[in-house]
DNA sequence: GTCTATAGGCAGATAGAC
DNA sequence: GTCTATCTGCCTATAGAC
């Protein structure tokens, strides 16, 4: 691991990945193309096969990068919120963010393409929702525990519920240009697991 | 309006439909071609362009036949649910029919491809939406009255709460092919809105 | 690493015969 | 209404020069 790897080296490749992942998030992954980014680039489609093979190697490059980073984002959480309601009303700031910027959560719209990914995206998808989830359910349980959190039934069961609430308002949310829709969704869903 | 009209007349037109939206369902508006469609009507793409002059026609027929339909159904929960928890019930239980079927809502993963969609499908999605938000704080309104929900905040809120929640909730079942994690979903949300 | 050139396929769409 | 034939354009992808 170079030093060079640590920081934000803006390669061609990693470039390559800023704009097809505002191009994911945007239109989805099978409305857009190499011609898109190559455009916004300025090289030629033939060079983005260099970096990436076909279509299927980039999706797996983008999902890759923006679970490390979604996982890096919980880290931060983890060490600066002060609480577990805290943990909880930061993550549904992550996907505040995202909204702001007029665009989906990756994953998101993805499973929305679902049916007509590549095999390896698809698993990078689960896995995404996944760690997701297994967070959740820890802070969930902190949150029982500290009592800044209360819930009844299964906390795995309460975590997909979070998980799909906030995905489904962004969804829903991002057609109507509405940020106050979406943060209204997450307010009441933040309620209904405070004491 | 004649007696076929009334009818389930399967002329060539609403076949075309029946075909079209299991697979907009299924893959996405972007991800079918008139191609699909031929191939399993037997027909040629040509003669489908005879119905449809365009995708964009052809999009804007399914929303508008979706939402009616949608809409009937909101009518028979009006007449046969017994009270306005039932009613709510009933509104998931459509939601679950779809997602029975593999299909993702229609406007649902149609609010997914929102930004490569046009105009005039745009505004269909919208209005789809905002006729079952309107239904739905009736419905809230009502079980406030008979006493079987209680929430707190605005009924609008709520509401687009409701959509967002179990749209979101298809939207991540999906991929998992698990109607347990859907159920499970509605549960919850059902749970949070009785007294 | 990036280019030019091109292949091969599929998309939506149209003209015109029947 | 449905057909054949065809068009134009875009897509992913590859070969090979620089």
């Amino acid at each position: 691991m170079t030093a060079a790897r640590n920081r934000k080296e803006s390669g061609t490749a990693e470039r390559v990945l800023d704009i097809a992942e505002r191009l994911v998030q945007v239109r989805g992954f099978s409305n857009f193309s190499y011609a898109d980014i190559a455009k916004e680039l300025g090289i030629t489609k033939a060079s983005l096969h260099y970096h990436y093979p076909g279509k299927a190697e980039l999706g797996e490059a983008l999902i890759t990068r923006y679970a490390a980073r979604f996982d890096d984002a919980l880290d931060d959480i983890d060490r600066d919120a002060p609480s577990a309601r805290a943990k909880l009303e930061a993550y549904a700031d992550l996907y505040a963010g995202v909204l702001r910027n007029e665009r989906m959560c990756m994953c998101g719209i993805l499973a929305a393409e679902y049916q007509t990914l590549p095999d390896t995206m698809r698993s990078e998808v689960i896995r995404f929702f996944d760690d997701n989830q297994k967070w959740l359910v820890r802070v969930l349980k902190e949150g029982k525990a500290d009592g800044t959190l209360t819930f009844s039934g299964r906390a795995a069961d309460v975590a997909q519920g979070i998980l799909g609430t906030l995905e489904g308002a962004m969804l829903v949310a991002r057609p109507y240009g509405d940020m106050a829709r979406f943060d209204a969704a997450a307010k009441q869903l933040l309620n209904g697991l405070t004491p």
